[in-house]
Parts: structure tokens; sequence; C-alpha cells
DNA sequence: GTCTATATTCAGATAGAC
DNA sequence: GTCTATCTGAATATAGAC
């Protein structure tokens, strides 16, 4: 049984107008005429706007690393630690298709220092990605491909799943997608 | 010799900022502090803030269609169509890296009509894409890819681009960066 | 937790003189 | 084309009563 807080109601709905307008155009005051009360209430939950947003991002950017950290513990060969991640990104953008959004479209709108932080963390994590293509191409199981730009490359063709999900959450099978898009990041197009 | 209008340089002072801080923070005001004038100055050149995101947005837009037109209506064969695709991606990336980044970044505040108007011009671009796909398919120079897959992750997979250059306008090598894109969406990472 | 009221700040845009 | 002055609206946030 599920049981969900008014806190938690509150920034749901919070996300959902976020995905919808954009943070700088979604008003506290839009927020709380959707949750059916004045804007002075929502100050119940959060202290401020910037709230809303470092919540979600620090929360959804964590749960990526993570993923990627297990997959890069792993004994896995790089080619299957590869396909592992990808596999994470399906996933984690089929479940939290809007914090994924935040990710990608609002994260410009957070405040020093979270931003800085952010910044942070974000070249973190292409630098993970990095280091494992880098173990690829020493087990030769890659071919010999420049770094920054494969890592870019990957990383950028996997963004735009949260969008897949957030317009059709039943019609896409995660695990179909997975496989296309391994299979083209893998082999590319060429017959 | 190139002479410049005032409004280019106002236009330009606006692409600069809105770039920078994002259209929703980047205020009438600061661009006209830019531009060492007040903010009612700024009306001489254009008649509201929309005017801005518009002029570009639809320009360079029509200039990504004019290529991809082009490339289409030639007797080239699908992988060299696409090929050319990239290419001039590429090359509009790094000489408008800005523009380009308003593309990526601020489509989502152009106000109706526009908005609109703006969408379908991005749907009709991903469906020549999608065509292009398809006939390279049919031609037996691609894989069988499920084609929504294909472009989506295609075009994803350039659009980081014009980062590369807004940040580093010459440290970068447009044609070797065009070769290693090539290189990974044709036959991807596996050796 | 909910409201009313309000402080504060700031945005886009216009009028009208020089 | 430039300025001063101003209109108008809207946003985040807080105080304080119920």
């Amino acid at each position: 049984m599920k049981t969900t807080t008014r806190r938690e109601d509150f920034l749901q709905a919070s996300l959902q107008l976020i995905h919808e307008k954009g943070f700088k155009a979604t008003t506290m005051r839009a927020i709380a005429e959707r949750m059916d009360f004045d804007v002075s209430n929502s100050y119940n939950y959060i202290t401020s706007k910037q709230d809303i947003l470092e919540l979600f991002l620090f929360r959804i950017s964590q749960e990526f690393h993570h993923a990627m950290d297990n997959i890069l513990a792993s004994s896995y060969a790089a080619d299957e630690k590869l396909k592992q991640v990808i596999s994470a990104h399906v996933q984690v953008s089929a479940q939290k298709p809007y914090e994924v959004a935040l990710m990608v479209n609002e994260w410009r709108n957070l405040k020093e220092p979270k931003y800085s932080e952010y910044v942070e963390l974000r070249s973190q994590y292409e630098r993970k990605m990095s280091k494992l293509l880098r173990a690829g191409i020493k087990e030769k199981v890659f071919k010999q491909v420049d770094i920054k730009v494969a890592t870019a490359v990957i990383l950028s063709s996997i963004r735009w799943l949260y969008d897949a999900f957030a317009k059709s959450k039943n019609t896409m099978n995660p695990v179909e997608l997975e496989r296309q898009i391994v299979a083209l990041i893998f082999g590319g197009v060429m017959r």
C-alpha cells in the first residue's frame, strides 16, 4: 500500500508543472493552484523555489552516479559495462522521465553554489564514461576512437530517452528500446 | 570589408547574452546595458523581446532545412547523404554556435502561434532524417534499424556540437571532428 | 495548515521631450 | 536615437491572525 505525504504531493505537482512549462515559467502560484491552496501555503513544504529544483536534480544525479559506480566496479568486460550503462539510462528515463527532463533542461537555473556543484557532478559523470571507453580501447573491444568525441556522442545519443517516456508511458517497451540503442552504439548504422 | 548596422550589433549582443544566461534570465535592461544605452532604446530595433528569439530561431532552422533539402535532392547514395547531413551540422554548429544553442535550449520560450510553427519545423526535419534512413535501408546500405529510434539517436548524438564550438572557437578542427563522428555513427564503437 | 495582506523587487513596454 | 519618467503587471517571499 502506498501512502503519499502532503509534501510529496506538493513536490510531484511542482515536478509535473516544471516539466510542462519550464522552471522559470512555473510560478509558485501555479503550483499552489494545482494543489488547491494559496501561494503562501507552498512555503510550508519548502523554503524557496530553488529548493524544488535542487532536490530533484541532486537526487536523480546521485541515482545515475550510483548505477555508474556499481557498473564500473564490476568485473565485466568494457562492452558489457557500456551495455549496462545504457540499460541504466533507459530504465531511469522510463521510471522517472520528469526528473531526467529536469537534468537535461533545467540545471542551468540552479544558483551558486549549487550550480557549480552540479556542473562538477556532471563533469565527473562524463569522466567516468570516458574511463569506461578508455578501458574498452585498451582491452581491444572498442575501436581507437577519440575519447572526448565518443563520450559526448554516446551520452548525447541517449539524452532524448526521457522524452520518449514522458510522452507515452505505455507504448514504449524499454527492453526492446535498449536493444535497438545498444545495436546502434555498438555497431553503427552501416550494413 | 564588413559593415555592421546598429541593429545587427544589438541582435548579436542579445544572442550572446541569451546564450550565457538563458532567454528568460536575460533582461532587456541587461542587453541595453551591454549596448551602453537605456532600456527604452532597445525598442528602436525590436518591438518585443520575443522578436529576438523568433528571429534567430526561424533563421537558423531554415538554414538546417535548406542544407537537408539539398542533400536529399541529390543523387548520392544514402550513406553519403547521411555523411553530408552530419557535415552540415558540424559546419553550422561551428559557424553559428550561439544560434544553434538557442535551437537546443530556448525554443520552448516561443509563444503561440510561433511555438507551434517551430515545433512543426522540428518535426518536419526529423521526418526528413527518417526518410533518409528509410531509403538507406531499402538500398541495403544501412542495417534494418528501427527508424524512430535511429532518427532520435543520430540527431541527438550531434546535438552537443554547438557546445564544443561555443567553448573553444579555435582548438576544434571541424573536419577531424566530422570524421570521428561519422566513424562512430556509421560503424559504432565495437572493434 | 490555511488564509489575508503586504513587502519588495523587478520585468516588459510606452510616452514624450530633446 | 537618446534620454527621463512612468505604467502595469507579476513574481518570490514573509508576517500574523485563525
